[in-house]
DNA sequence: GACCACAATAC
RNA sequence: UUUGUAUUGUGGUC
């Protein structure tokens, strides 16, 4: 990621130096055109920044290389887990992001050859198909004592000086390793100061708060950090048999015996300990026989099968149901099915229709949901899932129209089955 | 190759 | 007035 523009008055130093910069290039690769990006604690927005971007990119450019870059406070925003609570997300500059995005471009191909296989999430290649893939080997190979563990408010508990200590001896240049500093001591907004700072007429300035512990959630380089830190762990857990996979700070150690999961239980709190006072989450760690299945990255996984979390599932019924409940009912029945069917369609096989404009035979996977479940193998959930939806719509045709619907007039309507799109996902590309 | 869209996961 | 980041998957366009 090297791009030394003529402009750049500091050529000679960045070139010896493997300089980290560049945000001169003028490419900003933000989604879409029309995308709307929430101002930082500049209170600059995507229209704003642009007016004045090439000035933007210079002045960028210019700080970073003379090792001046400061980042604005990070706003803070709570957003839901899927499992219940909330999860404090950190929200950067535009500017911010721009530096953060070089920083990672720059840091990526240095810290990703320290990385395990087993370490699935935030890199390149890899995935929670990976990671499935890699537990049902190790699952199906008869390694089913699991310790089944989750680190502590992992991302909020990271030490600074830990994790600095070992990008020191990473070989980067001085001032990337000053930047990650300075990163992880951003100071940080909450939520409660900014809606405070906002409401006030005139609007007053943000209240920042320090942070000594911690990366923050929402960072374009927190989730490479996390593995950085955890790479050390990753060895130390792989030694001897056990089969470790790890995606962010939720893993899995595979054994062939009780006893080697519960070692494998020791040897993960002692090295958690040992990288800045790290712990296990209590409640959510355990050594558990996983014949039965165990919850991984979105699916429940167990010897000869892989499921829908129950968590994801219940996720994905709440969105059919918002389908049905916000859905604007019609006086003639069987249109306002045929319209239901349309919306649900969306949700159960993507856009099917503009596959089909083109060449359906060619193009099994679709999108959607089950485009991404597509790997779970127990039928009889995915069945289970459309009577499920069946029932629903049946309920709100009988609320609207008083009348019964059969899962006949539901596929009459168009009304598409998971199980369907599913086998049509598995099933390999008919020829071309 | 590039660009875009929509899903899903994790934090 | 505004929910961030990374990755994966599928599809589309030139």
């Amino acid at each position: 990621m090297i791009d030394d523009s003529s402009h750049c008055p500091h050529r000679a130093r960045a070139e010896k130096n493997a300089s980290p910069l560049p945000v001169t290039d003028g490419k900003f690769d933000f989604v879409h055109e029309d995308a709307y990006l929430p101002p930082g604690a500049d209170r600059q927005d995507r229209k704003i920044f642009e007016k004045q971007q090439e000035q933007h990119f210079r002045a960028i450019h210019r700080k970073v290389l003379q090792d001046r870059w400061i980042f604005s406070p990070f706003l803070e925003k709570s957003i839901p887990k899927i499992a219940g609570g909330e999860r404090i997300i950190s929200l950067a500059t535009i500017r911010d992001t721009l530096v953060q995005r070089r920083l990672y471009e720059y840091l990526y191909p240095i810290v990703d050859p320290l990385l395990s296989d087993a370490c699935c999430a935030y890199r390149r290649g890899s995935g929670a198909h990976n990671a499935i893939k890699q537990i049902r080997n190790a699952l199906d190979a008869g390694y089913v004592h699991v310790l089944d563990a989750d680190i502590k408010s992992f991302f909020d508990r990271v030490d600074h000086e830990t994790l600095l200590a070992i990008a020191r001896d990473l070989p980067i240049d001085e001032r990337a390793l000053r930047l990650l500093q300075i990163y992880l001591t951003t100071p940080r907004v909450t939520s409660e100061d900014r809606r405070k700072a906002d409401s006030a007429k005139p609007r007053t300035k943000y209240s920042r708060e320090p942070r000594t512990l911690g990366i923050p959630q929402g960072g374009v380089i927190s989730g490479m950090l996390a593995n950085l830190l955890l790479a050390s762990f990753d060895k130390e857990m792989q030694q001897g048999e056990d089969i470790l996979v790890r995606y962010a700070d939720d893993f899995l150690v595979c054994c062939q015996t009780e006893q080697a999961a519960n070692d494998a239980d020791v040897r993960a709190a002692h090295a958690l300990d040992a990288l800045g006072g790290l712990e296990l989450h209590p409640d959510k760690t355990a050594v558990r026989d996983a014949t039965d299945g165990v919850d991984f990255v979105g699916f429940r996984i167990g010897r000869g099968f892989t499921r829908v979390r129950s968590a994801n599932l219940a996720k994905f019924k709440k969105g059919i149901r918002e389908v049905i409940d916000t859905h604007k009912p019609k006086t003639d029945s069987n249109w306002d099915l045929r319209r239901l069917s349309r919306r649900l369609s969306y949700k159960i096989q993507g856009p099917i229709d503009e596959i089909r404009k083109h060449n359906l035979a060619k193009h099994p996977h679709h999108r959607s949901w089950i485009g991404f479940y597509r790997i779970v193998d127990d039928e009889k959930q995915i069945k289970n899932l459309d009577r499920w939806i069946r029932e629903q719509i049946s309920r709100y045709v009988w609320q609207q129209h008083h009348k019964k619907v059969t899962a006949k007039h539901m596929r009459e309507a168009g009304l598409p089955s998971l199980y369907g799109t599913l086998w049509k996902a598995r099933k390999p590309p008919e020829s071309a």
